[in-house]
Formats: structure tokens, sequence, C-alpha cells
DNA sequence: AACACGGTTGACCATCTAGTCAAGATTGTT
DNA sequence: AACAATCTTGACTAGATGGTCAACCGTGTT
């Protein structure tokens, strides 16, 4: 009755505290072994509380993960969003790719939850991906085309440009152990040197 | 006694004929599914064997996951090993993105299931990864620095290099769900135009 | 035909896991 | 203090899942 599956009701301090709690013990689980391979008592162990109070917060297991990813969701527009048809091409699209890495190595289990879901086919995520993503990504890409046909920025395919940046900023966070075991121990952290990376070579790229 | 455990003894047909079905039949699930997703019930079901028969077989799931990840291990690094440090430095990388490409369109079931494991951690690959791969790469890696150094690349840190090319590749297979999922039904292959665009990518970059 | 070996399976078991519930503990309010 | 509402949990259930096993079937060889 009291739970989160009902928004209506104010919550109390508690309530606020342990479902803070249970997400994120949830994202760490569901972020590191999938939904699948997460267990509730994972995430109650996580969390320190016992399972059936877990589940006095949330209806299910699925309930947590839908929760985790529709709070996701929204934050995942945002620096899309961001581009300015009205700004400097070349300005706003650097800016966007700064954006996303900055996502990628500051929420890396945000972006992990994400990658689980999409390698899998997206089952949960279908209704977001084909409509306010498809959308805005449209939007965007019209917005590119626009700058390309300008001549103020490489004449590329906007649509892969757009999934090229995704790529490459989502790789640090997504396959970090990968980085992490082939570079060593020497090398502190996996985004070491990734903005100058991504910096000279979108610079480069986008230079007409 | 005469599970693939076992490498001494010569297979039967049958033995061949059932470990392929076996095998691809895993694939199929394991990289939709992941490890811990995945039950021995859908394995059976997908290779249409029942499910003791399976483990007939193989000792148990994990030795299934272990034959399909050693088996692709060794294909995986022969694109890379290929990179001949006698050849003509643009060439040799352009062949190798294009051999990769291909490699995430010809088998992206094979990627998937790397993805799946290399996102929750690896904790099944971290030996191949911290050994044969790091000293491949660490090697390559010297190659193209010193191809650079040579003024016939553009200067560019040589690991980030190759992780962007990773990162690029496999992007393609691996989240090929979201790439359907926004580019909308009118896109027919989530590969359409992924060389070309690739192509003009590195060609721009690799161009001093 | 008879035999041996490889191949197959229904029935079963132990364990794990999502989820329930009733009873008890805590908290806030008067 | 007393009361009600919120919060917590040990003990439990039903079903899923990895794996076993004894018995049975098929095939090739003599």
């Amino acid at each position: 009755m009291n739970k989160t599956t009902c928004p209506s009701k104010p919550q109390t301090r508690i309530q606020k505290r342990n479902i803070m709690i249970i997400l994120d013990a949830a994202l760490e689980v569901f972020s590191t072994y999938g939904f699948r391979g997460t267990t509730l008592d994972q995430i109650a162990r996580q969390a320190g509380l016992s399972k059936p109070n877990v589940l006095y917060y949330f209806d299910c297991k699925e309930a947590i993960h839908l929760a985790l990813l529709s709070q996701l969701l929204e934050t995942w527009l945002d620096p899309l969003r961001a581009i300015d048809p009205q700004g400097d091409p070349k300005t706003e699209l650097m800016r966007y790719i700064r954006h996303k890495l900055q996502m990628s190595r500051d929420f890396p289990r945000e972006s992990r939850l994400f990658a689980n879901e999409i390698v899998q086919g997206a089952p949960r995520m279908e209704a977001f991906l084909k409509g306010d993503l498809r959308d805005l990504v449209d939007e965007k890409a019209s917005v590119i085309q626009a700058w390309m046909e300008e001549g103020k920025l490489t004449r590329l395919d906007p649509f892969h440009l757009i999934f090229s940046i995704w790529a490459l900023t989502q790789h640090y966070a997504d396959f970090e152990a990968q980085i992490r075991l082939v570079r060593g121990p020497n090398i502190v952290q996996s985004h070491d040197g990734s903005e100058n990376f991504l910096d000279q070579v979108f610079q480069k790229l986008l230079t007409p």
C-alpha cells in the first residue's frame, strides 16, 4: 500500500532513506550481474536490510529494476537534448561528447545497467528506445545534417556520428574491466587520457 | 568419461554432431541472456535435445560456457595479430578495422557473449585479458607508436586508438537492439552504412 | 542373431530464489 | 504513558534450476 508503486502518498523520512539505500544497493548489484544474475538476497545484503524488509518497500524484484531504469532514462536524454541548433556546431557537439564522457566516468554503474539491458536485447526498454529516444535522435540528426550542409562540419551520416559518440564514450564505463586488465596495474584509471583522446579524435573528425 | 573435458579420445560422428548442436544452441542463449540468465532447459530446448542428453556431452553448465569462450578467444586475437609492422601503416590499420567490423556483422552472437562477460566484470576472462591479449596489445601499440613517430600516422595514444576501434566496431553487434529500435523499421540492417562511415572516420583520423 | 558400446531419457533430488505472513519492535503523537 | 501507525524479521512456501541415475534404446561388428 505504501510501496513506491503508489506515488500519491507522501513519504516518511525512513521511507525516503531506505528506498534510496535499496536503489543504490540494487544499482550496484544489477549493474554487475544483470537482472537475472541478481538475487534479492544480494540486494538485501548490499543494502544492509533483510529480504522481507526490501520487499516491504518494493512489490517485487522487477519493480526495483524498473525504478532504477526509469530514473536513469530521464537523465540519459538530457545531454543530447541540450544540443542547441542556434549554437556553434563544433562547440555544441564537443560539449555533448565531453558531457557523455563525464557521465560514463561519474556514473559507470548506471552506464553498465543500461549496457546490460541493451546487450540482452533491450526487453524492458523498447518503448523508450523507439519512442522518446528515437524522436530526439531524429530531431538532433536533422540539426547536425543542416550544419553539415552549411559546410560547418565534415559531411558524415549524422546517425552514425551519434552512435559513434555513444560507442566511444560509454566504452570506458561498460568495458572498464577489459581496459583495466589489458592495460595492467600501472594504469590507475581506465579513463586516463580518454578526454584528451576523444577531443583530438572529434576535433579532427568534425573540422571540414 | 567421454565428455569433452577428456580431449584424448577420438570423437564419434554422433558426438561431433551433438557437441556442435549444443554449442550453437548455447551460443544463441548465452549471448542473449548471459550466463546466469541462461538455463540448461533453454539450451536443451534450443538444441532439440533432452537436458540429461546435454549433460551427457558436457559436465555442467559452466563447461559449455567455458568451451564457447575459449573457442572464441582464439579467433578474437587473430585480426590484431595480423597487423604487419612491415606493411603500410594506414593500410594495415584500415584492414584491421574492416576485419573487426566484419566479425561484428558475421558473428554478432560471439560478440555479445564477449560483451556480456566484460560488462559484468570479466570474471571468467581475467587470465586471457591480462595474459595473451595484454601482450599482443602492448606489442601492436609499440608498432603503431613507431609508425606515428615516423610521421606516417596522426599522433595519438595508440592504446586509446585500439580501444576506439574495438568500441566502434563491436558497438554495431553489441548494441544492435538499440540501433534497430532507435532507427526504426525503415532501416533493414543495423550495420547499414557502418563500413562507409568507419572508413571515412579512420581515413580522416589517421592521415597526418 | 547376439553382443558390446555409445547414446538417450523419465523420474528424481538438493538447492536456490522470489515472494508471503503473522508476530514483534520502533517511532511519532497525544 | 498509551496508542496507532509504521517498520522489521524469522520462518515459511511454491516453483525453478542444476545435476544424477538406473534403465532403456540404437548402431555397428562379429
